[in-house]
DNA sequence: AGTATATTGTGAATAATATCACATTAAAAC
DNA sequence: GTTTTAATGTGATATTATTCACAATATACT
């Protein structure tokens, strides 16, 4: 299964808009709100609550931290998430520095590398070889792992971790990966992403050239 | 503006994959064989092909060099793309040293941060302080950026760069900014991207467990 | 209390995207 | 040279996602 439902990741968005709107001292929001911080349309934003179920009140929008909470039930994030990483290289060590994660409530438990001389068992987060991974998820359940190695090597790595029982795996990878059908890879590829970003700046630089209407709309 | 037309994106993934078949000797490749790489189906392939303008050849599918060269022209990359990065923290650190921007024709010629501790003129990509950013990106007419500062700081960096000149950006901080008309921003979260896949393994194990055929389809 | 107002929630309408199905045609087989 | 075959390319169709429009209703105002 390949991830990306706009509505779930959306949901996301909200919830990070939320939490600013919190800090900003905010009690209640409306859809105008998380639409105006989020870039969509409010009533985009209500048929994504509709979908999930979510509901607020008629004239006065939406308990802030009500909403909170229900967005965070419906992410899975009451628990904290356990999330094992492979790949300590430049990528993955930036991830294992990250501060982003554990602050919403998902946890990189430890590293895998193949290369011994990467490995660092003492670490705060430890850095073991891709040997023990196996044994490492099945004893902890763990169900959530981010691929950071060569694309070379990310097909095998997958295979790896779906053998020891992961079930969703986030590849930033530059390849796409495809898991069996109960599970899940979301590919994040920053090349391509910064391809896409190019694309569409050649593309508004010759509509602006072109100053003619043309029928390459973006 | 917001990016994301799935077919560039797909258009990404299709060359990616064609690189692959190069250096594993394919001469030619058919509309199967890129849709088995990237998942999707055959007819997404020549569809997204028909949209572009690329045709093959009836039987004999596609010529791998020359498919390459028309894809690489649609997504701009005839020319080395020169990028500035703002933000010399982790993430920025991770993209300095990554090597895959480079091989995709995509170069990284400067590192801005407020930190003064962080400068440093000398190192191979220079990191300089934010103050000089305005002049290094209009004498060299840079129109690409990539951000990766804390979120609070992040739309300050995109408004500056703007003014500067950019014209797109590609955002890592956490909070989903958007630029002005003619402008592209893509917003890549990588946090939403593990919630993401943390929603889809916990339905697929609800699924699983509420064994009976349920209507949240996946 | 009654009225006006602002906002939700959602079916209906529209737009965007992906799949189907098949006519077309180049290559291979005979 | 003719037939068969295996692919492309693309209109037609189906599916999915988004926006519109407005009834329902909670709150604020008088």
């Amino acid at each position: 299964m390949i991830t990306t439902k706009n509505c779930v990741i959306r949901l996301s968005r909200y919830k990070n808009a939320l939490n600013r709107f919190k800090s900003l001292g905010f009690v209640k929001v409306f859809s105008d709100n998380l639409a105006d911080a989020v870039g969509v349309t409010s009533s985009q934003v209500r048929k994504d609550f509709s979908i999930f179920g979510i509901s607020g009140n008629k004239k006065g929008g939406y308990k802030v931290d009500e909403l909170v909470e229900k967005i965070n039930i419906i992410l899975g994030k009451n628990e904290i998430q356990q999330v094992i990483l492979v790949g300590a290289g430049h990528m993955g060590k930036a991830l294992l520095k990250y501060k982003g994660f554990e602050k919403e409530g998902m946890k990189i438990v430890a590293c895998f590398d193949v290369d011994p001389t990467k490995l660092n068992r003492e670490a705060q987060t430890p850095i073991l070889s891709t040997k023990e991974m196996k044994d490492f998820v099945q004893s902890r359940r763990i169900k959530v792992g981010i691929i950071a190695v060569p694309d070379a090597a990310a097909q095998a790595v997958l295979d790896q971790m779906l053998e020891a029982g992961i079930k969703g795996v986030l590849n930033f990878a530059p390849i796409t990966l495809r898991g069996a059908e109960d599970t899940v890879v979301n590919n994040v590829n920053i090349e391509l992403e910064l391809e896409n970003v190019i694309y569409y700046v050649n593309a508004l630089g010759k509509a602006s050239r072109a100053n003619e209407n043309q029928d390459f709309k973006i």
